[in-house]
DNA sequence: AGGCAGGTTCTTA
DNA sequence: TAAGAACCTGCC
């Protein structure tokens, strides 16, 4: 189905954003993106004019990858709220970021993603991640162009593989802190959906209790497992931002309650230009 | 070849 | 409570 989206969307930007790891450009198709998520699979190709193919039926669209995409939410009244006088470096940012959006993501997904990203580059952290799916996920799409795809595992299929193989998916030394999560949440001990009703405090503090999640990794989780907009995570390249353009604080005030959707624009930005 | 990559844990004072 | 070292692995 074919769909007009006026709002800011853009591909290459979300996919290149760092909140994301199985989101990727088809290699034999330009402005065309395979997209897996909550056991589901889509190919989305920009056709210009602000309309958009999604291989998918309208009915699946309006269930379920609307509100994966966030659209309801104007991104660009957020972006709206920025004063180029007041902050030029995040109006530039933000300017250079226009089509980023925040993808309602699996808090589950999320939070192994994240564990495993820590001292990893993105496309190392790809890689370790599809090779979990392969190892432990279901098919859940199949095709000439983009060959198999498979489901991110649940924690019960994830909890089952023995250390060796845990090893063979390039964990590391996180291959323990994989494995205690995935044991943690299938044993029901922690249950991610029900925090979902936590205070962003108590959020914060049952999910520093895991082994292997610090500040950083919990508010990568807090932003794009729990979608709380407002939460912050500060890595290398953030901190970077921070001592160098803002060397007397940000204006975490003025932007609440969507402070993390300015720390994608300056994630971006500082990415694409430091 | 040595250092570093989107951190966290463990150890030591 | 806080600083420093150690940690897997792959890629410059």
């Amino acid at each position: 189905m074919v769909i007009e989206i006026k709002d800011d969307f853009d591909l290459a930007k979300i996919a290149d954003s760092g909140q994301c790891f199985r989101f990727n450009r088809c290699k034999n198709d330009a402005g065309a993106y395979s997209v897996a998520a909550f056991n589901k699979h889509v190919i989305v190709k920009e056709l210009g004019n602000d309309r958009y193919e999604f291989s998918c039926s309208q009915e699946e669209y309006d269930s379920f990858w609307k509100n994966y995409f966030d659209m309801e939410l104007s991104y660009s009244d957020i972006r709206a709220r920025i004063d180029e006088k007041s902050d030029p470096y995040l109006y530039s940012a933000a300017t250079f970021g226009q089509g980023i959006r925040i993808l309602k993501q699996d808090p589950w997904e999320m939070l192994i993603s994240f564990i495993i990203s820590q001292r990893k580059n993105i496309p190392a952290i790809k890689a370790s991640i599809e090779k979990i799916c392969a190892l432990a996920g279901n098919v859940i799409d199949e095709g000439e162009e983009f060959g198999k795809i498979y489901s991110f595992p649940t924690p019960e299929s994830l909890a089952k593989l023995s250390m060796e193989e845990l090893s063979s998916c390039s964990l590391g030394y996180r291959d323990k802190y994989v494995h205690q999560a995935a044991m943690d949440v299938a044993s029901g001990a922690v249950k991610l959906n029900e925090w979902s009703e936590l205070s962003d405090k108590e959020l914060m503090e049952k999910l520093l209790e895991l082994y292997g999640v610090g500040v950083k990794v919990a508010n990568c989780e807090i932003l794009f497992g729990y979608h709380r907009l407002d939460a912050f995570p500060k890595d290398v390249w953030i901190n970077r931002v921070l001592d160098t353009r803002y060397p007397d604080g940000f204006d975490f005030d003025r932007y609440a309650p969507f402070n993390g959707v300015m720390q994608q624009y300056l994630f971006f930005y500082s990415r694409g230009t430091m």
